[in-house]
DNA sequence: GTCTATTACGTCGCCCGTAATGATC
DNA sequence: GATCATTACGGGCGACGTAATAGAC
């Protein structure tokens, strides 16, 4: 059974004639002929009584008639949905995320997204979340992923995504004891970070000094690694392959900001950035059903 | 868009590779390739993203392949329906009706019930009901058109279709007046048209002569047409085209058996009789809606 | 090195078109 | 005689198979 046969058919019935029908469909009769009759054979049933002069359906025919009808409608639609969901395919996708996003596996999410989009055009930016935040306003990316902190500005939409704790990092072998002396390594001023700093130390009662300035995460820890210094930093930053240093649970630990994924409020994300939004959220779901 | 498409797109998701699912198809690889490729080429999307080594759905390709297994699902489904409709398209149908028939358009029934279901082998057998209903008996037809009787015995079902009425019919020509010194024209005793005419004839005080015995309704008719006598019969073989006769509408007519379907109860009807009663009872319906 | 998908290429099938025949009004 | 469907026959497109190539583990 073929789509040619089930077309033709309804073309026939539809016409009430095969010469009427083969001219809608632009092909010469005999064609029209021999595939119906290919149809009969094969369902080893007649669909037509052909008088030369006028054409009625059997009741196979018109079983036949109701049912093609149908398949015929849903291969339209097929086609239309598949069109529609391939502009969403089409596009182009920026990404900012911070080096600190927890559990958030971004170099997996963005290699499923890339396989089940793959038409979609992908570019990644990393730095501070100030910047990306910047990156947002300025429309260079479409979806921001990092540290939502607490003073973060309302004219972004945040989707938490994973929770994030703050531990102490300290060079191998480092004495435990009293902060109040010991040279910090933390990110510029104005950074998220530099303020839990600010806020677990005065909770101590205590100035801290930082005499090194890092531009990143990976570098807090590498400075810690050599020595310089000791610093504040995202647990799993902290636990992650890297430098080695020390960890150090600390006992009243300042909330540290979740990771969520950050959009600009008010303008519409694109159908891509929306799609990759899913993506993402629903990776994070524990069982992930396939289907 | 082709059906082996689909069918070939189906079975490479469902075996989660293209050699496996050429193999399950019974073709070689190179022909899964090329049409998987057609597919996407046609669509313009991509349906699936290769790895050599596993095959991955992207969202366009998941949902072609829901609507795929629909209309392949429905495709199964028709050949099933058509060939279980074909069996009943097949087989023999033995009708039996007497002349006298109505409204009943028999021969139009036949006509459109053989375009309908050009498989059954249609056979028609006439004769007076009484005759018809042994056959009905012997199994000898499935079917038996005629009048109703109210005697009729109880191991008969009735589908009424028509009502019929009793007319006078006289030669040409003929005085109107007494009837009770005319010699009648009727069927056989026993049959259902002599009870009627003794019936009359008791309501109007005599006993009719019945000198001429006809073996069916036409005979009737043509006798009187030749003048040998009168007789009462049913309105619509008297109003039908044939031997001229007089008809006289009858002041206070005895009931006639409207025109009924009959069939032997108990007994179920093949499924090429119960094509054949739907079709009649449909027939008379004054409406016809075709779908 | 093995397995898998793609590309290359030749062959066969079948769908279509033209022409002739048959049937029905 | 006109119209319509069917048969007859030839050509061309396309799907398939075999073989070779490229890529992933």
């Amino acid at each position: 059974m073929e789509l040619r046969q089930l077309v033709y058919f309804e073309a026939v019935v539809r016409h009430g004639s095969f010469t009427r029908a083969a001219a809608d469909l632009h092909i010469a009769q005999p064609a029209v002929s021999a595939q119906i009759r290919l149809l009969e054979t094969e369902l080893g049933v007649t669909l037509l009584t052909r008088t030369t002069r006028r054409i009625a359906l059997t009741a196979a025919g018109e079983l036949l008639l109701a049912r093609a009808k149908r398949i015929l409608g849903e291969l339209d639609g097929v086609r239309d949905d598949v069109a529609q969901v391939g502009a969403v395919l089409r596009g182009r996708l920026a990404v900012g995320a911070t080096e600190v996003l927890g559990t958030v596996d971004l170099g997996g999410a963005l290699a499923t997204f890339h396989r089940r989009h793959p038409g979609i055009a992908l570019s990644l930016r990393t730095g501070l979340v100030a910047e990306l935040l910047g990156g947002l306003d300025r429309g260079e990316v479409d979806l921001v992923l990092g540290p939502v902190h607490a003073d973060l500005a309302d004219r972004y939409t945040v989707r938490m995504l994973a929770a994030e704790d703050v531990v102490l990092v300290t060079p191998l072998g480092h004495p435990a004891g009293g902060l109040r002396d010991e040279p910090f390594v933390c990110l510029p001023p104005g950074s998220g970070l530099r303020a839990i700093l600010h806020e677990a130390a005065t909770a101590a009662g205590f100035e801290p000094a930082v005499p090194f300035e890092a531009s990143g995460p990976g570098e807090i820890r590498a400075l810690v690694s050599a020595g310089l210094g000791v610093a504040v930093m995202a647990g799993s930053t902290a636990r992650s392959p890297g430098p080695p240093v020390r960890v150090v649970p600390l006992d009243q630990a300042p909330e540290h900001p979740g990771i969520g994924l950050l959009s600009r409020r008010g303008r519409r994300l694109s159908p891509a950035a929306a799609a990759f939004r899913q993506h993402v959220i629903h990776q994070m779901r524990p069982n992930v059903p396939s289907r």
